[in-house]
RNA sequence: GGUCUGGUAGUUCAGUCUGGUUAGAAUACGUGCCUGUCACGCACGGGGUCGCGGGUUCGAGUCCCGUCCAGACCGCCA
């Protein structure tokens, strides 16, 4: 046997037994007359002593032990005198008896403590190591308590669990697809999976009218901190059901997973039309860990000689408490701010309230007193506050209104990672348009269906029209979307008109939907969460990397395998596939 | 496709703005000493293609141009 306990578990009623461990070399302490070593596995950390006096040989030996070397031991469990209260195991050690060298290690390219001295490329690159670290060991054991909480809310709600194919057919609507060529059909491909969307309806009709799957996805775009080229989503569908069906159901979800995981009892989750969140924070994920909620001026501003807030169509500031004292230097860091080409405001207006009733502000020629604290009671501000107000186009002004709310919060420490305020964004506009291509696109997805009430706009007025979609958003992280889907015929056909498709178009492409459609197609709809996103926002991270066992780096990268890399002229030969020469 | 930041010892970084003697620190590594350490301590030591290519200059880690790599963001992500 090469172990009867592990580094984690034995304590001080463990002493005086016999055990064997085995594990790795964390660190070794040499003292001269005796020695230390702190031995490692995944579920903890034990000291073993050797001590020179009783057993020389041994310690010699240990004295040898390089880092990451793979060690067994077999000794006595004795009480340390000198506890560690630090850790778990603080209060014995193992007086070794035996020592077996399973396997000796290079030296690592960074230590494997809780915070390395590594940086992220190494890290990488040596990612099996960098996963033997404590941070990221726990990471992985939080997404799998969270995959197994999931899998046991689903199961109580009656939902089954099915797989859908990876391998399946490209369309050109939403992001870009990966492609994988076929061998048997030469010149044609399959496309992996955006998400299993046209799957889950189809077991819809099918009559499995509670489905749901962990499931890989995959996106041909560009990456982010918190986006991967594959990632994994909690998919959902349900039949039978209206929108408050699935917002309720998904709401036991998220309020089970706030208690298993984070003991944290969640209330209702508020709602917040998409309008209402555009136009109060200027996004459509808003951040409700603090307030900073915007108030239009139009009314207060406009009209008194000012040009800049004359010709804008909405002046909108919001207020930041207690920072008043800000410098000349604090305020036009964030002029600054606001005026990157990423945001691009032209520029900021400020009002100090100062703390002995006055106010200063970057406008004071064309703003006097009372106007001010006319601005200063409609935004609630109290002396001591400071004002901070954009304008310009409706819709720009408050994304970079919005943008400015979450530097201020950074700035202030409002983001805490330890509070959680979910909310569900509803009523999304079913289409947007895109000036690139001139034409409308689905916002969520071409399945997604009006308001009832807005159906007669998607001839007139496509823009106006409201979907019955529904985003879960987290302390201003879009954790997850769905949509009640169009299940009549006629209206989907409608869609892809609206959506600028051909009858044949939309006939190769979502055919096999249209089709099954025919065949007594019950109301339905759901919802996708990312998966990756919600467990690093229960691990207090903005980052997924972390959260993903083997992640890709900026470039879709993996730089432990290298990937991806170039293939053997005979595969690509046997795939009728030509190489471009660069 | 774009903007920004970075690349110097095994590793993390300082040095670059303002060019000039032998490129430093911490940590890791090696050797020696040390019987209660747990970020052990002390002493000594080895360790550098300053990402790569070109240019300016008497002289480039430092300035300029190009390029590669990494990260953050914008576009993109139904």
């Amino acid at each position: 046997m090469l172990r009867t306990h592990t580094c984690g578990e034995l304590t001080i009623e463990n002493v005086g037994s016999k055990t064997t461990l085995s594990g790795w070399v964390q660190k070794s302490r040499d003292l001269g007359g005796m020695t230390f070593i702190d031995l490692r596995d995944r579920y903890g950390i034990t000291q073993l002593v050797f001590n020179m006096e009783t057993h020389k040989e041994l310690c010699l030996q240990a004295r040898k032990l390089g880092r990451e070397f793979v060690i067994q031991v077999t000794g006595i469990v004795d009480e340390r005198s000198n506890k560690n209260k630090k850790m778990p195991t603080g209060e014995i050690e193992i007086t070794v008896e035996e020592l077996n060298i399973l396997n000796v290690s290079k030296t690592p390219p960074f230590t494997i403590e809780e915070e390395s001295d590594g940086g992220d490329e190494l890290r990488m690159k040596y990612r099996y190591l960098d996963l033997r670290r404590a941070p990221l060991r726990k990471n992985m054991e939080l997404r799998h308590r969270m995959s197994i909480e999931t899998r046991k809310y689903m199961d109580s709600q009656n939902f089954l669990e099915i797989e859908t194919p990876y391998l399946i057919k490209s369309t050109p609507e939403g992001a870009r697809d990966f492609v994988v060529p076929s061998r048997m059909n030469q010149n044609q491909f399959y496309a992996l999976p955006q998400s299993p969307q046209t799957f889950k309806q189809l077991l819809m009709v099918a009559g499995y009218d509670r489905y749901y799957q962990l499931v890989k996805c995959f996106r041909d775009e560009d990456l982010r901190a918190d986006r991967q080229p594959e990632f994994t989503q909690i998919d959902c569908e349900m039949a039978f059901v209206e929108q408050e069906d699935i917002l309720n159901t998904f709401e036991g979800l998220a309020r089970h997973l706030f208690k298993e995981i984070k003991g944290i009892e969640v209330a209702d989750i508020p709602r917040m039309t998409y309008a209402d969140a555009m136009k109060f924070y200027g996004s459509d994920k808003p951040d409700l860990r603090f307030e900073m909620k915007f108030v239009e001026l139009n009314e207060l501003a406009q009209n008194k000689g000012f040009q800049i807030f004359d010709d804008a169509e909405l002046v909108v500031g919001f207020c930041a408490e207690d920072c008043a004292g800000y410098s000349r230097k604090e305020l036009d860091k964030l002029t600054d701010f606001v005026r990157k080409p990423q945001i691009g405001a032209k520029g900021m207006v400020y009002v100090k309230c100062n703390p002995d009733g006055t106010f200063k502000s970057s406008v004071d020629k064309f703003f006097d007193h009372d106007a001010l604290k006319a601005w200063a009671e409609k935004m609630n501000a109290k002396a001591g506050d400071l004002l901070l107000v954009l304008s310009g186009d409706t819709e720009k002004v408050q994304k970079q209104l919005g943008e400015l709310r979450l530097e201020m919060a950074e700035k202030l420490g409002l983001k805490n990672p330890n509070i959680f305020k979910p909310m569900w964004v509803v009523d999304f506009p079913l289409l947007e348009w895109n000036e690139e291509a001139e034409r409308f696109h689905a916002m969520h997805h071409p399945f997604t269906s009006p308001k009832k009430e807005d159906i007669e706009l998607l001839s007139t007025d496509p823009g106006k029209v409201r979907a019955n979609a529904y985003d879960l958003v987290i302390n201003g992280v879009e954790i997850g979307g769905g949509s009640i889907r169009i299940f009549n015929k006629k209206l989907q056909a409608k869609m892809f008109e609206v959506l600028g498709f051909t009858k044949e178009d939309a006939q190769a492409q979502f055919g096999f939907l249209m089709n099954a459609f025919e065949f007594g197609a019950p109301p339905h709809g759901g919802v996708a969460f990312g998966f990756d996103r919600w467990v690093a926002l229960f691990g207090g991270s903005d980052s997924i990397r972390d959260f993903i066992a083997f992640p890709k780096n900026n470039s879709g990268r993996d730089q432990m395998i290298d990937s991806p890399s170039e293939i053997a002229q005979e595969q690509l030969d046997e795939l009728g596939l030509k190489t471009v020469k660069k």
